[in-house]
DNA sequence: CATGAATGAGACTTCATTCAT
DNA sequence: AATGAATGAAGTCTCATTCAT
């Protein structure tokens, strides 16, 4: 009997959260979550007001789930990353923060950035949310990679956190940027993938004890 | 009639509408725009809802007028610190950005920067004018003063574009979270102005033609 | 296929009406009828929501046949007692009324008295149901018990409706009271199978023609 | 100042609770809580939907409101009629019950009834007001009387609590009818206040030593 | 027969804006 | 100029009912 349950049906309604949380996400993020109707969600998902409704009970959660979603999906890809990268710490840093970066710039995802910071104070479960589970954990990873490098004699003996912040702030603001002012129809537009390499490469030559003429930019991987 | 009209009546009559851009910023920043009540800004203002109709037409007009007014304020200043210093190309960035951009980021005008950010998409006037008026000057004068430093030898021969990105991006993310997450109970806090030093130093650094040991961060010049 | 179908699935197919009549006069007299979900009319039967249409058109009929259902089968059980009792009009009246109501008061249907108040401006039919199978053979039951009291010269010569009225309307009334009042949190309780008794005999006392000397209230059956 | 504000609009401002109360009686009463639409209670009232919400944070408040108020303009006024009144317990409780609700019988307030014994199980808060500020002191009030009745050899040792509730039952299901089987096309009327009067010498009859012919129903004040 | 996912009309409530005073 | 009562469009959410499985 089980087996024979509606499988179009069935596969639909496990399918749904998932297309409501990619149609949220763009909408929130467009529009911000305040000007975005309910209504608006579940049309883009290709359902009614009250299906919308039946997987998340209110607008609010499902602004929660979106973020946790996003996020979440996206933190267990780098932390896999991090590990399966080698080398110095100037190198790992480099391949993580260009490869990691450079792929959410380009995806979706990259608007959550936007949501966290527009709707924290609304709603400071997410501000802790993503404080705990997303800055936290990458600043640790971050800090430990530079101070290994300062151990190892890479890097000048700069104030870890603000070097962290010094390379992750441009990246995130690249993404801030996709989903704001270049989505106007503003003759000024962002190289983002080219940028974020560029901008690692500039920061890790700031940071590196030696005269950029040793590791001159020319012979480092250009991005893209 | 007008002749015992109070002074301080007349007085507030003026400052009206400064008063009331006051109160829209905060809380347009604090709570987004779309979910801040137009009697709420009327109220921190200290008068009535009709009151504010009265000096803007609409919620909107009020909006665009909160941010042409910030906006248009702080680059007047920008404008006259640039002229202001001297020195070489390095050090007139370093002055520049930590003076103007340090004391901006105590101000509360920083939040505009979330504002920007948050309503361009709605209201594309907004991030027109932003580029128009903000982005591309600023860009202008900065990337102006790299090339003069490149030109100088003081700076190697770095993209431009990004170069500038690398140096301000940080800087407006720095406003940003004073205003999103670091106004929730998180533990964790950034010291902006320190901050800011730190990152320019930092960046420019890695612009440097020289081995840092040249230019010892000690001996720069330390924030605050 | 039908040789093989369970007993006890046909068995509650069967039972199913009954089932679902009796959820909803729960329902229905408990939150009232527009505040009650269908739903929640379903799953106190034990079945989904479906199922439910599967066997009433629409939340209204299924009311309609709550009401029908429980007064219509009180009713029968009322006439078959009036025919059994015995005796004098008094001791006829007596035995009808604590014996009925006395038992209707601790039943469930006694909730309908609640619905048909509640609903008969809403939805004419019932109010005019209910006029037209309750309240007028009742009435006409017991107007002509007491006339034949006064033709024998056991009543005084009253009024003959009010006289039922003021006989019938307290038992109605302890009826409500059980299911609104007295299913909140409050410290007063109605006794009311005594009330019941208490209140026949004091009504039948003051119809009679004998000082109540003559029938002094020790030697009535005493409630309970 | 303050003697030039608008007194029209005041007027009505200060006339809009009593407008909204009266329409929110009379619909709820008709049709019920949770089927009356706050649009219509503000029609009736004459004011449009966002009006009643600026006198009612909801429309949970607003039937508090209307329970507490309607119940409590009627129990000052029963007060007080207590009070004037004289003469042994037979006319003081005659005097009483009959002026006092059969003025309540032929107003809109009577209905309040309904919509306590209706609401009661959903919103406890309202059983609970209505057994405090109403149930409890009539029942005190009757209850005295009746004693004092007995002491005096007026009345027969009868259960007290009972004979209150015998008095008192008649008369609520006067009103509770008034409001929905009267209102329905049945071809059944009840004439409430001449059944009040009646009533209430019928069950005083019933409590009386004397044989009724010491009292008899004819020179009694007949109803109207 | 039975289910429960889906729908969309409709209810409550909010709030930008107007306007009589 | 200033007020704040009033409005009604619009948004969130619920729930009676349908229908594919």
């Amino acid at each position: 009997m089980s087996e024979t349950e509606p499988i179009n049906r069935r596969r639909r309604k496990e399918a749904r959260p998932q297309e409501l949380l990619d149609a949220a996400l763009t909408l929130f993020v467009e529009k911000g979550f305040a000007a975005t109707r309910a209504e608006e969600v579940a049309q883009k998902a290709g359902v009614s007001k009250g299906t919308l409704y039946l997987y998340y009970p209110s607008k609010e959660e499902l602004l929660k789930a979106v973020i946790a979603h996003f996020l979440s999906s996206r933190i267990a890809e780098g932390q896999a990353l991090a590990l399966q990268h080698a080398g110095s710490a100037t190198e790992l840093l480099r391949g993580i923060l260009i490869d990691w970066w450079g792929e959410l710039y380009d995806n979706p995802a990259a608007g959550v950035f936007k949501l966290v910071i527009t709707e924290a104070r609304n709603f400071p479960d997410i501000g802790e949310y993503y404080a705990r589970e997303v800055v936290q954990p990458a600043h640790q990873l971050l800090s430990g990679l530079i101070q290994r490098g300062v151990a190892a004699g890479e890097f000048r003996a700069v104030d870890v956190d603000s070097a962290v912040h010094s390379l992750v702030f441009p990246l995130v603001m690249a993404c801030l940027h996709r989903h704001s002012l270049e989505a106007c129809p503003v003759d000024w537009r962002l190289d983002g993938r080219g940028f974020i390499a560029r901008h690692v490469n500039l920061v890790l030559d700031g940071l590196c004890t030696r005269a950029p003429v040793a590791c001159p930019s020319p012979t480092l991987p250009e991005p893209r």
